[in-house]
DNA sequence: TGATAGTTGTGTAC
DNA sequence: GTACACAACTATCA
């Protein structure tokens, strides 16, 4: 008889039973499964310089939600007769060293196709490999293999989602049991370190945390499963279900499932959720297509994951082929006051409020303020916003975050960039009552309706009776948004023109001309707009910002008109 | 090479 | 609530 392998089942994202090639593969003829998550302080240590509880790259509610999901994850492990060995460390140090330690004949884990994960895969690969360990790694984070749907697009990353959804066929189907039993590890671990138990926040150097308040949402596949099969129950709400009419403002009921952040960390297969949708669309007599019903949004989910597998420097302006080079601003005060929700424009600060808080906000809220923060308002790059995202939302997801990015600052996907969101009008569309804004900003509570989007505007005695002074209890408004966006409008206009003319230039190139160029052209714009026109008293505050660190003449040159202001 | 359509804008008029 | 102007971009496809 054949003797039986030894596996090391490495759990990353892929924190289920259900849907799990990657397990069911360490499971197969085996006489041990090791199944091992690695908590890295690259990612869970706490900073207590970073600007909201969480460590420098992850906040405090996203930590937590791994911790729920490992948890879950280690109960129903031990329903199966085995558990999870968790171990403190680098999994780049720490893999290698179980591989020896504890005799692995197959390592398996799920493929991942983000670049820190590509770059720490094939350097564990190379290592197993060197070790005689063979390698399983299969995917099942995504509907499709991203290569796949590259290759079949003669070797480039579709740029278009309707062009991606011909590109693409049916996904494969979710595999049809989770494991009933798996082989237990060896009772001797070797003298290795495994942590008794799941961790909590307090174990891993988190205090005085209770004050915060915590995302709603729980971590882990059983949670996952319960809200997909909530979600689904309403055939009529699944088959008329279309992205643009829901409201941003529910809060108490969100107008989406809010599984992103079970698909982030694979308690939820996707392919799970997808079959799920179809079997609800075959009860109903019709239902909406893509690009705004439900199945429409997993697919703008494989859009993104394509678009960043196939992009170089997809996270980056510079670099990044697709993305337009357009001369942001870095302005850190812009930059704190949108990030710590005192941009005194309501309806932005609520929504920021929402997303520290609970880690998580509705897709349409995320459109809104980061509309704001770039081609919309502040200027301010859009890589900044996509770090604050990246540390607050538990949904965070690098391609996706990063598409949006590029998708609504209007560098990539997306061109049109005189649609802005109005910070005033858009909240109040959905929410004139101001429930949203009253919620996550207290302060604002007894600000009577017909000022709660715009509270400079409420006659002093108004604040004073809603015992909010503007510029003392809440901040006047950073930018006035008539100004600010047509300014915008502007910038970007001159940096699309200029982008036209220098486009076939090397990348550096390019940039640098472009600030060359937009400086000298803004330069004559905003100088001829300010010989022309009264800037209203709102606008208070400088809606051109400074370039921090070396004295460029870019810097000098908008600190010229700073002053002038 | 030109036509077309594109996740998800706002303000105004009727 | 619907339609249109606003001012206008570009990947894709015929």
């Amino acid at each position: 008889m054949e003797k039986k392998k030894r596996s090391l089942m490495w759990f990353r994202k892929g924190l289920r039973l259900h849907d799990n090639p990657a397990l069911l593969q360490a499971c197969e003829g085996a006489r041990n499964v090791y199944p091992v998550f690695v908590l890295d302080p690259w990612f869970l240590a706490p900073d207590p310089s970073a600007p909201s509880p969480g460590s420098r790259l992850v906040g405090v509610n996203r930590i937590r939600f791994l911790l729920e999901s490992l948890q879950d994850l280690d109960t129903s492990l031990r329903n199966c007769g085995s558990r999870l060995l968790l171990i403190h460390g680098s999994p780049i140090s720490i893999i290698p060293h179980l591989l020896t330690k504890w005799q692995i004949d197959e390592l398996c884990f799920e493929h991942d196709t983000e670049p820190y994960a590509q770059e720490r895969d094939a350097q564990i690969k190379k290592l197993a490999g060197m070790a005689g360990v063979d390698v399983y790694s299969p995917v099942s984070h995504t509907l499709y293999n991203p290569p796949d749907v590259i290759a079949k697009n003669g070797g480039k990353a579709p740029l278009t989602y309707q062009s991606f959804c011909r590109l693409v066929g049916k996904p494969p189907p979710p595999l049809n049991d989770p494991p009933a039993k798996i082989p237990g590890p060896a009772a001797d671990l070797n003298n290795v370190d495994i942590t008794a138990v799941v961790p909590s926040l307090e174990d891993l150097g988190y205090t005085d945390l209770n004050e915060q308040e915590f995302t709603p949402h729980r971590g882990g596949e059983t949670e996952a499963l319960k809200r997909l099969e909530d979600s689904l129950a309403d055939t009529k709400w699944v088959c008329e279900f279309e992205k643009p009419k829901g409201n941003p403002t529910a809060f108490i009921k969100p107008a989406t499932t809010v599984l992103s952040p079970y698909l982030k960390f694979g308690c939820l297969s996707s392919r799970l959720f997808y079959a799920r949708v179809q079997d609800v669309y075959a009860k109903g007599k019709k239902n909406s297509k893509p690009p705004v019903s439900l199945e429409g949004q997993l697919l703008w989910r494989e859009f993104f994951y394509t678009a960043g597998y196939g992009t170089p420097n997809f996270d980056r302006m510079v670099g990044n082929p697709i993305c337009k080079q357009i001369p942001w601003k870095d302005d850190d005060k812009l930059l704190s006051a949108w990030r710590d929700a005192r941009t005194g424009h309501p309806w932005i600060d609520a929504a920021m409020v929402q997303l520290r808080k609970w880690g998580w906000m509705h897709h349409l809220a995320r459109h809104a303020v980061a509309c704001y923060l770039t081609r919309g308002d502040l200027f301010v790059y859009w890589e900044k916003g996509r770090d604050v995202f990246d540390r607050l939302l538990i949904d965070s997801d690098w391609a996706i975050n990063n598409g949006n990015w590029l998708w609504l600052s209007a560098s990539a996907f997306f061109s049109q960039y005189h649609r802005i969101y109005s910070p005033i009008t858009f909240g109040k569309k959905y929410d004139p009552e101001g429930h949203y804004v009253r919620h996550f900003l207290p302060v604002l509570k007894d600000m009577p309706k017909q000022y709660i989007y715009e509270p400079w505007s409420a006659p002093i005695e108004v604040q004073k009776k809603a015992k909010c002074i503007i510029g003392v209890d809440y901040p006047r408004p950073l930018v006035d948004h008539t100004v600010a966006n047509k300014e915008c409008r502007e910038r970007m206009g001159a940096a699309y023109a200029l982008h036209k003319e220098v486009g076939g230039l090397p990348q550096q190139e390019q940039v640098d001309a472009l600030h060359r160029r937009l400086d000298e052209t803004l330069n004559n714009h905003i100088a001829t707009n300010e010989t022309t026109k009264k800037v209203p008293k709102t606008t208070m505050r400088k809606t051109v910002g400074t370039t921090k660190g070396k004295d460029t003449p870019s810097s000098k040159r908008q600190r010229k008109l700073t002053d002038y202001k």
